[in-house]
DNA sequence: AAAACCGACAACCGCTCATCT
DNA sequence: TAGATGAGCGGTTGTCGGTTT
């Protein structure tokens, strides 16, 4: 169709957002909601175009985001379901509800990737029998012993703006107590569509019903300071969550398929604990 | 001390798909 | 029905901070 790239126009600014920036655009989602964002630009003034605001929202000031080191079990996870779905990044993490797609993906661009191929040319010589779920499981374990070491030594929290949650949790303080009108509903709704048949059509009652629990979790778990800092942000999003909840159940009473293997699979605490245990098992990788 | 190198991640780009007119 | 527009996704690039030489 030929469109031409709507950051090319003359005048948009590029390159990191500064604070300003952010408020304004978190204070006019706030009134708002977030979509419409072709209008965001012009409705506020700021000299983004409209693909910028709308990915610095969802992948950065969005309520409910996680940041910080992935869990073991994230890894896992994250592992799975890239040897099962490929580089649906977007499918992936509607498993991983507090992660961001860009996140997700870079992660794994950056560290997975480079583990698992690590793994894969050392079982090189026996691998010809080796199915891949068994490549994957052991992947994982690589993974988390790595990964625990990976914890430890990189838990120095970066002290640039873009990194720090303590600003965008105070941007976003209020966020809800007086909410906009949904339209995240709406792009749950198209991911799914979007996402492509069953294994991501349930991504937003999944997504609902595990965002809090999950987050607490995960939050116990870990030692590496991240969730403390994100307390606010975490009260935030689960005050975003439960009126998400609320409208999404409704969407899911009238649409609900029976869960595939693999989603059982992953949203099985039980089974979650087995791959721990498979880790812990070939830790000899 | 400074330059070179490297890793992490935020942001951009191009494409596709859905919706609207 | 076709074209225009909005929005989302995945790949890639740019920037910045830390480490090594």
């Amino acid at each position: 169709m030929g469109r031409p790239p709507c950051c090319d126009k003359v005048g948009i600014k590029k390159g990191p957002w500064t604070p300003e920036e952010d408020i304004i655009l978190v204070s006019y989602i706030q009134e708002h909601g977030p979509g419409s964002w072709r209008s965001v630009p012009t409705n506020t003034g700021l000299l983004r175009c409209s693909k910028s605001c709308r990915l610095r929202w969802t992948n950065y000031l969005r309520p409910g985001i996680k940041r910080g080191n992935f869990t073991p079990h994230e890894e896992g996870m994250i592992i799975h379901l890239q040897a099962l779905l490929g580089n649906k990044w977007a499918a992936i993490a509607s498993y991983l509800p507090q992660r961001t797609d860009n996140d997700i993906k870079n992660y794994w661009n950056t560290h997975l990737k480079k583990k698992v191929n690590k793994f894969q040319s050392a079982m090189e010589p026996h691998s010809s029998t080796a199915t891949s779920h068994q490549l994957v499981s052991k992947s994982s374990n690589i993974e988390r012993d790595e990964s625990l070491e990976f914890a430890s030594t990189s838990s120095t929290a970066t002290t640039t703006y873009a990194s720090n949650t303590e600003n965008i949790s105070r941007l976003l303080q209020g966020w809800m107590t007086s909410p906009p009108k949904t339209a995240n509903n709406n792009n749950n709704n198209r991911k799914a569509e979007q996402g492509g048949g069953e294994l991501i059509s349930r991504e937003v009652e999944f997504e609902n019903m595990n965002n809090v629990a999950w987050d607490k979790s995960t939050c116990e778990t870990t030692s590496n300071g991240v969730c403390e800092e994100d307390d606010d942000k975490v009260k935030v999003a689960e005050n975003y969550n439960e009126k998400q909840k609320a409208d999404v159940n409704t969407n899911s009473k009238n649409n609900n398929p029976p869960l595939s293997f693999l989603e059982k699979w992953l949203l099985d605490e039980s089974c979650a604990g087995q791959v721990e245990e498979m880790m812990e098992l070939s830790s000899i990788f």
